[in-house]
RNA sequence: GCGGGUGUAGCGUAGCGGUUAACGCGUCUGGUUGUGGCCCAGAAGACCGUGGGUUCAAAUCCCACCACUCGCCCCA
């Protein structure tokens, strides 16, 4: 018979590792909570409905069926979440957050399925830390999510940070930059990989990020969007600039950063890191005015930015960044069995009842008490409490610290507050 | 879906045609009667990813498949 592994794509947390997920999601959330985010938590499971429309069912992770779907019954399809941005719009309108106050702040952390060959950082369950800013169409509201993605980073001590920025503009202005490109990009057909070729025909603005060789070259003269925006978009785009710029907060416009789905508008950006295999973004975001528009709700103007968990984790531990270790116990009851083991038993549950952490020694028969000591050791125990026939008879726990101070006896009901000191 | 890499005990590796597959770490037990870390001894733990083939003989060569992994596609 085969031992079942773990499914494709899936990842343990191990104890060891997970000093590293508290490490980054304290850090998220003090942040969060800093800068007035509210938390919220949001199903993981929402009707397929709400990713065709919200996302588009044009876009490839449904043409190539990379959701995982389950029947909920007849007719009725849910999917496991990809994304958390459709989800926190939904939970808006569903929830009448347009008549709280505004704008509404609200982030949260957890997984999200894509159904998708892994690479390094980049798990089919993955966990990410959202933050969103939604009913607000101020710049602010955008240096707002930016800069708190930036200081997330900063702060879990992430080296050789920077912004990408551009805009994507609006539906008005976007479909006349489209066919520039397209026109520009038609001369040099014979010159595109044939990958790109096909892009072209599919989805044009992907071509900005193309990774074929000679692109660069190629793309320095192509049109850039920049120069297509529309009053509102082009007035939106230089107000969030000057906001950086009165920060001193550097930035790179990129004009070949692009967004895969078609509810980005405006203002989209990504902050970038060393490392991490190919990938150098280590979050993205950027603005979604159209979004609740295509779910069925009233316009409401939304901001924000996803950052994948793993692969925090991952730079941080590329970096040589050491998070605190999760704190075990320090207390040890050891025993020889019989009567001993009662007391001690009875003693661990004491010592607990009163918050002092303690381990105690199982041992079916009588276990040798070098075996016992061992095991404190391993655990980095501080101190061994041995109730040892003698002493129990006397009412007495041998104290016997770890660091190499004498051990002495105590009586057993003086433990407690002795050690609560 | 496409390409590269890798698959030997829990982990990291050696062995690369020839008797009972080795080493380090880890685990467990012991080193006299009730005391850790170091040291020493011992034990458990691997049908060498799976299936076929070549050969007198395969962990070692060949093929297929599978898994893992990195990258592409895509990136929500």
């Amino acid at each position: 018979m085969t031992t079942i592994q773990r499914a494709k794509g899936m990842q343990d947390v191990l104890p060891a590792d997970r000093r590293y997920w508290d490490l980054v999601i304290d850090t998220a959330v003090t942040l969060a909570q800093r800068y007035g985010f509210q938390r919220i938590d949001l199903p993981i499971l929402e009707y397929t409905e709400l990713y065709h429309r919200g996302v588009g069912d044009a876009s490839d992770f449904f043409v190539k069926k990379e959701t995982y779907e389950v029947e909920e019954s007849e007719g009725v399809s849910l999917t496991l979440r990809p994304e958390f941005t459709a989800g926190f719009m939904r939970a808006y309108i569903q929830n009448g957050m347009a008549s709280w106050p505004q704008p509404v702040k609200l982030y949260t952390i957890g997984p999200a399925f894509r159904r998708e060959r892994q690479q390094a950082g980049r798990y089919r369950q993955h966990s990410q830390f959202n933050c969103e800013i939604l009913g607000e169409i101020d710049p602010a509201a955008d240096l707002e999510v930016m800069l708190l993605a930036m200081n997330l980073y900063r702060e879990l001590g992430y080296k050789g940070l920077t912004f990408q920025l551009n805009s994507t503009g609006c539906p008005t202005c976007k479909p006349v930059y489209v066919d520039a490109l397209k026109t520009y990009l038609t001369d040099y057909l014979p010159n595109l990989a044939p990958i790109d070729q096909e892009r072209l025909r599919r989805n044009p603005l992907r071509i900005l990020d193309s990774k074929e060789p000679g692109m660069d070259e190629l793309l320095a003269n192509a049109p850039h969007i920049i120069d297509y925006l529309c009053d509102d978009c082009e007035d939106h785009f230089n107000e969030l600039r000057g906001l950086l710029d009165d920060l001193d907060q550097s930035y790179t416009i990129n004009f070949r950063l692009v967004r895969g789905i078609d509810y980005y508008t405006k203002t989209v950006f990504e902050v970038w890191a060393e490392g991490i295999g190919a990938q150098a973004a280590v979050c993205g975001g950027g603005r979604y005015d159209g979004l609740a528009e295509s779910i069925g709700g009233p316009a409401t103007p939304g901001v924000g930015f996803g950052s994948g968990i793993e692969r925090i984790i991952l730079g941080l531990q590329e970096a040589g960044i050491e998070p605190p270790t999760i704190p075990e116990p320090e207390i040890l009851v050891a025993h020889f069995g019989g009567v001993t083991k009662t007391v001690a038993v009875q003693l661990t549950f004491r010592l607990r009842s009163a918050g002092i952490g303690a381990r105690l020694a199982f041992a079916r028969e009588r276990r040798s008490l070098k075996s016992q000591m061992r095991e404190a050791n391993k655990h980095n125990i501080k101190t061994v409490l041995i109730l040892g026939e003698e002493e129990v008879a006397q009412g007495l726990v041998v104290v016997r610290p770890l660091d190499g101070d004498e051990q002495h006896s105590i009586p057993l009901d003086e433990v407690v507050s002795l050690l609560k000191k």
